[in-house]
DNA sequence: GTCTATACGCCGATAGAC
DNA sequence: GTCTATCGGCGTATAGAC
């Protein structure tokens, strides 16, 4: 259990190397470098790079899934839980300030190539949307959970997406504050079911 | 002066290829297809790939810099020219759909691929930053005007990649409403000099 | 399972005719 | 200015020895 196979080397190569040079850009001559096999063995594990990237997508849906998992025990109430979400901005800022998001930046290139895992590459956002919608509705929004929840994954792009363009780790600091911020509005919008408060 | 030499017809159509496919993913014979000359003959009129991609951004820039002179002539509030920008995302919907920000799709695959030319590409987006920061000035908002520009720029940014990556023309029309409604309570929050009313 | 050797195509780039 | 022909390299993928 505790030994990895070639397999697994592979996929977990090819997983940081898609993140950190992007998916096209990546070639089996890099991936061969740091697993540290020939270049014909892939063809032993995989037929194609394409199925190479598709045991990445699965890698990370459950990857995230797991995250998600944790996330759930961690906190007591949603606000908390939708925090641990918008944080790992933070968290992992030095890598998003050079590659950006690993999602959406993969999502993104897929989408650009016309490339028929884009849609699985996408259930890695949905993942996270629903979650997010979860927690919303969970807080008491409603039918808004799933906007909000959109709204917040949007948010969290576009930090990602300037802090790479601008190389500005203190601009992630900010609008995570920004983002908690208005979580905190949005609490005080959607009050415990008891005592409902008027709007602003 | 009408006629357009081959050398802007590589330049426009070496654009629209990078926009939809990415730079790394358009090849010599994807340009030549469209402007129907021979792989051969580029090299008369640019010495490497990247000189074209120079010359992209080149045009980039300054069809950018006339697009945010347009906008300062078409209204008279620096509120409304903030709408301006908001807007583009409403009518690029398309095109945002299937292929994302044509500026932030460039700077985040330059950035990955850890590209000479990425300092010159984020230059597109410093012209809207500047852009918008004299626009908030002139609103009045100060020392927040930098921040304010930065929230503006990455809130589309996020819309745009979301938008691609769930293919919703839906969510671009919520997101720019709910940019509007922001902007009028940052024009509520900061009056003009003569009457100055409390904060929310 | 892993290797070496190699096929085959596309890429960016060059040379030189017209 | 535009073309054809071609080079050298790297890309994915295959064949077959060990």
């Amino acid at each position: 259990m505790g030994n990895k196979s070639t397999r697994d080397h592979i996929v977990e190569s090819a997983d940081q190397l898609f993140y950190q040079q992007g998916f096209e850009h990546t070639s089996f001559a890099d991936i061969a470098g740091v697993v540290k096999i020939s270049r014909g063995n892939f063809y032993y594990h995989f037929k194609s790079k394409d199925e190479i990237l598709d045991a990445v997508i699965n890698l990370r849906l459950t990857d995230t899934a797991k995250m998600l998992g944790l996330w759930d025990g961690m906190s007591e109430t949603p606000a908390d839980r939708i925090r641990s979400f918008i944080n790992i901005l933070v968290t992992n800022r030095a890598k998003i300030k050079q590659h950006g998001c690993p999602v959406g930046t993969l999502v993104n290139e897929l989408a650009r190539l016309d490339h028929a895992a884009k849609s699985n590459a996408s259930k890695i956002f949905s993942l996270f949307r629903g979650w997010l919608s979860k927690q919303f509705l969970q807080m008491g929004c409603g039918g808004e959970s799933d906007g909000l929840a959109m709204h917040l994954l949007a948010r969290s792009q576009g930090v990602a997406s300037l802090a790479t363009a601008f190389q500005d780790e203190a601009f992630i600091y900010l609008e995570v504050k920004q983002m908690n911020d208005w979580l905190d509005k949005c609490i005080k919008a959607h009050p415990l079911p008891e005592i409902q408060a008027p709007q602003v």
